[in-house]
RNA sequence: GGCCCCUUGGUCAAGCGGUUAAGACACCACCCUUUCACGGUGGUAACAUGGGUUCGAUUCCCGUAGGGGUCACCA
């Protein structure tokens, strides 16, 4: 059996959005499942849709995703250059015994021309009128140097069909497929030819890509079989949707990897959440490293609908990652976004760090659950009130001196002598813990939920600062 | 509009003629608890629609509706 060759061949156009990393990461997994290649080539072919920096941007994605490729521009690997733009006398040459082969053909209409052809639809569909060029005339033509295209010409009857490995057989009749250009004026090839001759040529054995390609696929068939080249396997991925009527889309300005990863979700979620899109392994885990991807990685899980990007789930996921996480690693992952917090310095980061890990689930949400380490003044009474806890606006009138004294007396201003004292404070009110523990976090924080309990937040702001806000909330109180 | 494809809870999704129609996220309830979160337990919620085929259809076939893709000297 042959070495399975998969590729991952994205535009330079900008970045690289989820869609395509999804599509990169499936040719991966399917490729190292099946101890293969994996291949990263740049389709530059239409240059005047290049946009400065992209392909950077390609190699690094795909380097800090951890999809990695055997072959590609930056490794080198036997079936280079990986560059279209690099190899384009190649096609010219193909598309020539193409043309021997009565697959393609000369031609010198010019856009005008075939712009007139336009059907009742406003539909362009060219009529072949090139196809009866004499061999002479063509020759006069060209070196006469008359721009000219070179189309495949496609059968007026009869249809092509192939068993695509998620869609099943796929049938096109050949007379809705219109004799498209394959050499550009330029004498760049279009991806329609490029593909077809990059595939062979580098030997790829399956052709993974998105469903855009699903009908035309046979019009890439009629290519190799005119060669006489082996076809390769077909996978067409369903898209990733932003909603039910919209694809996720560069244009639409959103769901770029690096935007992402910018965002603070964790990289590892990011690619194991994608992954789940189109895709469901035959075991109920969800939470998957890469390599466990590529051992559970199977065609058969490949679903046929589009599926909707849901964030609140990637999130999830990214909070799974961060609860698993070394508090090593969420350190160097969390500080860039530690620093965007009013806190960050004024308090021990490692502290800082240990109250927040496990109540986030993306590193961006870090500054908002501290800041109220540094932001603190008049607040709603209300917030005293929690029926569950057994607090209220009067109770904190009555016991707010309480909490202050034993509070001012603790000798050692730690979490658990802290916390010893207010339970302490607790029994001999004879009322509830959390009733106390409650009433306390509130005059120290002035906020319903944060990151850490009463104590703790106590020990973290320090005697003097603590004592500040329990007078300041009781002022708030007895005004 | 022609052609190709898709259609299971709000979302991702198992299912591949007979099931109490999995699981996950979200949501709700309860428990736990130094609030919230975490964790635990339980719960609400789905086969687009009409015809067939069949003893029996979520599953197979046809139609309808809805949606996506494609019809470029873009990929």
């Amino acid at each position: 059996m042959t070495k399975v060759r998969t590729r991952f061949a994205p535009s330079p156009t900008g970045y690289l959005h989820i869609g395509g990393l999804r599509t990169a990461l499936y040719g991966f997994l399917f490729a190292k499942k099946h101890g293969g290649d994996f291949v990263l080539r740049i389709e530059d072919t239409d240059t005047t849709r290049y946009v400065e920096g992209s392909v950077e941007i390609i190699y690094e994605t795909m380097h800090d995703s951890g999809i990695v490729h055997d072959e590609g521009p930056d490794v080198g690997g036997d079936y280079g250059p990986y560059v279209q733009s690099e190899r384009k006398s190649l096609y010219l040459e193909y598309a020539k015994k193409l043309v021997e082969a009565g697959g393609a053909y000369y031609c010198f209409c010019t856009p005008e021309r075939v712009a007139s052809l336009k059907d009742e639809e406003g539909n362009v569909r060219y009529d072949k009128r090139c196809l009866s060029l004499s061999r002479e005339e063509i020759k006069a033509r060209i070196d006469a140097g008359e721009p000219y295209v070179i189309r495949q010409n496609v059968p007026l009857e009869g249809a092509g069909t192939y068993t695509d490995l998620v869609y099943g057989d796929i049938t096109v009749e050949y007379k809705d497929i219109e004799d498209g250009i394959l050499i550009k004026s330029d004498g760049m090839p279009t991806y329609n030819f490029a593909n077809v001759v990059d595939d062979h040529l580098m030997g790829i054995t399956h052709v993974i890509r998105g469903t855009e390609y699903l009908s035309s696929t046979p019009k890439y068939n009629l290519m190799y079989d005119a060669f006489g080249w082996e076809r390769p396997v077909y996978i067409h991925l369903p898209p990733i949707m932003k909603d039910a009527q919209h694809k996720l889309s560069k244009r639409n300005g959103d769901a770029s990897y690096a935007d992402f990863v910018e965002k603070g979700y964790v990289k590892e979620a990011i690619v194991n959440y994608i992954a789940l899109l189109g895709w469901s392994p035959k075991s109920n885990q969800e939470k998957m490293s890469l390599s466990e991807l590529i051992e559970n990685f199977s065609l058969e899980g490949i679903g046929r609908s589009p599926a909707i990007f849901d964030d609140v789930k990637c999130r999830w996921l990214s909070g799974e990652y961060i609860k698993a996480m070394s508090d090593e690693d969420f350190e160097a992952n969390a500080t860039p976004f530690l620093k965007n917090s009013k806190a960050y310095g004024k308090y021990d980061s490692k502290k800082l760090l240990s109250l927040v890990k496990g109540r986030i689930q993306i590193y961006s949400e870090i500054p908002e659950k501290i800041d109220f380490l540094e932001e603190f003044g008049e607040f709603d009474l209300a917030m005293f009130e929690n029926q569950k806890q057994k607090a209220s606006v009067q109770l904190a009138k009555d016991i707010l001196p309480r909490i202050l004294d034993k509070l001012n007396c603790v000798t050692e201003w730690n979490n658990s002598s802290l916390f010893n004292a207010l339970v302490e404070l607790s029994t001999e009110l004879e009322i509830k813990k959390q009733a106390v523990l409650w009433i306390a976090r509130i005059a120290i924080t002035a906020k319903e939920a944060t990151a850490g309990g009463a104590t703790e937040i106590a020990e973290l702001l320090g005697k003097e600062e603590t004592l500040k806000r329990l007078k300041f909330s009781m002022d708030l109180l007895y005004k």
